[in-house]
DNA sequence: GTTTACACTTCCTGCGACCT
DNA sequence: AGGTCGCAGGAAGTGTAAAC
């Protein structure tokens, strides 16, 4: 059977809007589905591990992870037993005038088991210069978290404004999903020379890597991998490690542990080098993003 | 496209002082 | 007690130019 498609337009003319957002850790084998909704849903794994079944495809999901569905999209998530994932979950419109959120929760209906073997739909932005961008159903993006959970942030306490602010960040993830689509479709970039590299720091940031030994995972000198590297990430292979390394953090610091725990986990073993790395990527000191996240 | 040498920069750590 | 900051010195990483 083939997969619809559904035109959206000019990227530039979208106005999406947020229906739901929330953070939740899922109980061990905790599912979801097989159902259908009436929006799209885009998920961002945090931490742990699940499974989506999405069409006749399947995806074993663990952090950074991010899915995509739209509606009358057959699809199931599973959570694992042995390491439960924590999710954010955002459900959108992708056209909508007004941008006050419409509870997903009286057009989710269960379905069949046999209607998950349906291809999902696929989404196409149309980008001048580029064509027909399709919209990913599985990507992974390193940072995505941050916009995730300003979306959740605003969602919940729904401040003066929420609805446009939602909008506006939405629109700034779709935005930055879209590029990433773009640029990863040239397979012979520089990104992809460095996977391995990219996919070890993702593994374990907690490791001590050196750059002579992400050098080696991808066959380069270390001074010509550093080159590469800078060319596919913008950052140095140092400091995209630290940016891995604060990433993890701030899930650890969620999840109440000390300031200590969380910088000897992270492979610190200077808790005051931990808070300076902290404090130069997020803007805050461990404790401060601990106090503001409580909230949360 | 890739490696090498080298100068320069940045990182990392330990220590002590200070703050909350 | 837990957390933050400034400083100094050694280690490691990075950028550049030249060469293959």
């Amino acid at each position: 059977m083939l997969s619809s498609l559904v035109h959206l337009g000019p990227l530039a003319l979208l106005r999406p809007a947020v229906n739901f957002a929330n953070r939740m850790t899922a109980a061990p084998g905790q599912e979801w589905g097989p159902r259908t909704i009436p929006d799209s849903q885009l998920i961002y794994v945090i931490s742990g591990q699940a499974a989506l079944t999405l069409g006749n495809e399947q995806f074993q999901l663990q952090s950074q992870d991010c899915v995509f569905y739209g509606s009358d999209s057959p699809h199931r998530l599973v959570s694992s037993v042995s390491d439960p994932c924590t999710f954010a979950s955002i459900h959108f419109s992708w056209h909508k005038e007004s941008p006050e959120p419409i509870h997903p929760m009286p057009g989710i209906h269960h379905c069949l088991e046999s209607e998950l073997a349906q291809p999902a739909t696929s989404y196409a932005f149309h980008m001048q210069g580029h064509g027909d961008i399709i919209f990913p159903h599985h990507f992974v993006i390193p940072n995505l978290d941050s916009l995730f959970l300003q979306i959740v942030r605003e969602y919940r306490f729904e401040e003066l404004g929420y609805a446009s602010v939602l909008r506006a960040v939405l629109t700034q993830l779709i935005v930055v999903i879209v590029r990433h689509q773009l640029t990863g479709l040239n397979t012979s970039g520089p990104r992809s020379r460095i996977a391995p590299a990219l996919e070890a720091i993702r593994k374990q940031p907690n490791a001590r890597w050196t750059a002579e030994e992400l050098a080696g995972l991808c066959g380069y000198h270390p001074t010509y991998f550093a080159a590469l590297f800078r060319e596919g990430t913008g950052h140095s292979p140092k400091h995209y490690l630290v940016l891995e390394r604060i990433r993890k953090a701030k899930q650890l610091l969620l999840e109440a542990g000390t300031i200590d725990e969380v910088a000897e986990k992270m492979g610190y073993t200077s808790i005051h080098y931990f808070c300076r790395n902290f404090k130069s990527v997020t803007g805050m000191t461990p404790s401060e993003f601990k106090r503001q996240s409580i909230v949360l």
